[in-house]
DNA sequence: AAAAAAC
């Protein structure tokens, strides 16, 4: 057991250095690495804006009633007449893009990739290969294994290759398949596990085949997919990834999201949208001033579910699914997606599903192998002080002639202010990012970190979720959260795609309420747990409470297998579905599920 | 109790 972070951060290292590298899987946060050689996107599709006079219709700039597709077969006209004659999505590009301006090309930034290592050094290939998959639910379609068993069309396809992608990640390939056969979804997966991908393929690729009737009014905008998450950030991500997926297949992928000017986000949605991302708030307010309509709504994502569905969300949510005009489960498909899925909120999730399909990918490399989790004990007061070590350690240790990123965790707003102070008073070069900055402090932050011009980043939860930062090396819980689920996500931000990293905990009196928790999760994952944690850990858990995870290895279970559940309660599989039939997991790790829950697939 | 999310 590495004895001191340095030692810890070397041995990852060394660990890192002695995989060998193999050429055939890079999962996704390696990918859109060096700069492309694909050549000038025009040059495959050129000549191709040649069908119907109709397709300047959908999104088309300046055709107020008719921006959607003239003929409503346009959509469809082409499409299943294979992959060679590329004549049916293509076309469609001419729609909104033609004469006016060009789709900006979304793969051009790549080359801005600051830190230059090679390609694949230090990932766990084989950790791909063993990953154990749950699924439960009437019916699951069976995953695929590439991406050309799935008709994803040659255009998605040529993006898919411009991403670098070589072969699903584990949630792809069973999200995929399920998705494309029509069915809700609950999928617990870490983020960084290919997600994005995996709900964006099935959505463009239905928006592309599909025949939908031209938006009723003009100025108002007819999404068909909407994808909310619960952050800025996260949603601007979600985009730029979307943006990737759909390039030169016609379908829009828009993003509105509050703290920006919302003019522009209007004129882009004027210009005609197929997929809208959204933060909750700014689209309620979009909702309101009807600019945005969701009749004509097929697929709704709900990213970081959980968190969507919380205290705090979970009205503006009910109001935008529930309460305005988008249509009910089973006529819109329902994907909800997070790494964690408390029970509590899966039961809240039936208000939005259909008949759905419970899916549970177990982390990379057997849970957190990635991830060196260590807990010390630091009296509030030493916090800073005990900071400066590790941060001083840290650099001593430097590598690569850059100090390794370190996103520091915080409870509050005020903290994380005055801990950005006094680490840049310390000589430390740092920033900050939470919800009283401008939307342009909070941006700004992120930059300056993914950049490494500022190495050290404090935050707020703001940034617990989701958010894609390669190369952090070290995620420093300073103030440890009380839920057990919100470590779980701040930690996630290292050892990113089959990267190690390492995550450090401050641990005192006031955490005694998640030791247990915290103390449950580390065994789980084979860290080592310290004595004294254990001691608090019997201590202050009367009964588990509600910090009890579902614990296994994957972020969640699904709760319908729940006795507890199940009991006297027939009637919450949407529609009546049968019960006694298809709950079995398909992967043979049923039995191991039928426990105190603690069992999981590989014990 | 705090964080996030509209103006």
């Amino acid at each position: 057991m590495p004895t001191s972070w340095a030692d810890s951060v070397s041995a990852a290292e060394n660990l890192a250095a002695a995989a060998p590298p193999k050429s055939a899987y890079v999962p996704p946060h390696l990918r859109n690495r060096p700069a492309s050689t694909d050549p000038p996107a025009q040059a495959s599709y050129a000549g191709a804006a040649a069908s119907g006079q109709g397709q300047s219709g959908y999104g088309g700039p300046n055709v107020g009633g008719s921006r959607w597709s003239g003929p409503r077969n346009d959509f469809q006209s082409g499409y299943g007449g294979g992959g060679g004659r590329g004549g049916g999505w293509n076309s469609r590009t001419g729609g909104w893009d033609r004469g006016r301006e060009r789709e900006a090309n979304p793969f051009a930034e790549d080359d801005a990739e600051p830190f230059v290592e090679p390609e694949n050094s230090g990932i766990n290939f084989d950790a791909y290969e063993d990953i154990p998959v749950e699924t439960s639910g009437d019916n699951v379609p069976p995953p695929v294994n590439t991406f050309a068993e799935i008709d994803l069309g040659e255009a998605v396809n040529q993006n898919i290759r411009r991403c670098k992608y070589v072969k699903p990640t584990p949630v792809q390939r069973h999200a995929i398949p399920i998705v494309l056969s029509g069915r809700d979804l609950m999928a617990c997966a870490q983020t960084g596990s290919g997600k994005t991908a995996a709900f964006c393929f099935p959505i463009i690729s239905g928006i592309m085949r599909g025949q939908f009737p031209r938006p009723p009014r003009p100025r108002v905008a007819f999404p068909l997919a909407l994808i909310l998450s619960p952050t800025r950030e996260l949603s601007c991500q979600i985009h730029d990834e979307a943006k990737k997926f759909a390039y030169q297949t016609g379908v829009r992928v828009v993003v509105a999201y509050g703290g920006a000017p919302i003019n522009q986000q209007l004129r882009e949605l004027e210009r005609g949208v197929h997929i809208l991302v959204a933060t909750p708030g700014r689209l309620v307010d979009l909702l309101e001033r009807a600019r945005v309509s969701l009749q004509m709504i097929r697929y709704l994502a709900l990213d970081e579910a959980d968190r969507m569905l919380d205290m705090g969300f979970e009205p503006q949510i009910r109001k935008i699914v529930q309460q305005m005009d988008m249509p009910p489960p089973g006529v819109r498909q329902t994907m909800l997606f997070s790494a964690t899925f408390p029970k509590e909120i899966q039961r809240l999730a039936l208000d939005f599903l259909s008949n759905y399909i419970f899916l549970a990918v177990g982390r990379v490399g057997s849970s957190t192998d990635l991830i060196v989790q260590r807990v010390e004990y630091v009296q509030e007061t030493d916090k800073r002080s005990h900071l400066m070590d590790l941060l001083h350690a840290q650099r001593a240790n430097g590598a690569h002639g850059k100090q390794a990123l370190t996103l520091v965790f915080v409870e509050t707003k005020k903290g994380a202010d005055s801990l950005e102070h006094w680490l840049c008073m310390n000589g430390f070069p740092a920033t900050a990012i939470h919800g009283d900055r401008t939307q342009q402090e909070r941006e700004h932050a992120l930059r300056s970190f993914k950049s490494g011009n500022t190495p050290i980043l404090v935050a707020t939860d703001v940034a617990a979720r989701g958010l894609d930062i390669p190369h952090v090396a070290h995620v420093v819980n300073f103030d440890i959260p009380n839920d057990i689920d919100d470590y779980v996500h701040r930690i996630g931000r290292t050892g990113r795609a089959g990267k190690t990293g390492l995550a450090t905990a401050f641990f005192n009196e006031n955490n005694s309420s998640v030791a247990r928790a915290l103390a449950d999760l580390m065994q789980e994952a084979n860290q080592e747990v310290p004595a004294w944690l254990s001691r608090y850990a019997a201590r202050s858990s009367h009964g588990g409470g509600k910090n009890r995870r579902g614990g296994n290895r994957f972020g969640g279970r699904d709760f319908r297998k729940d006795t507890s559940f199940n009991r006297g309660v027939t009637d919450y599989y949407g529609g009546g579905a049968n019960m006694s039939s298809g709950y079995g997991a398909s992967g043979g790790y049923a039995a191991s599920y039928g426990g105190a829950g603690v069992t999981s697939a590989w014990d």
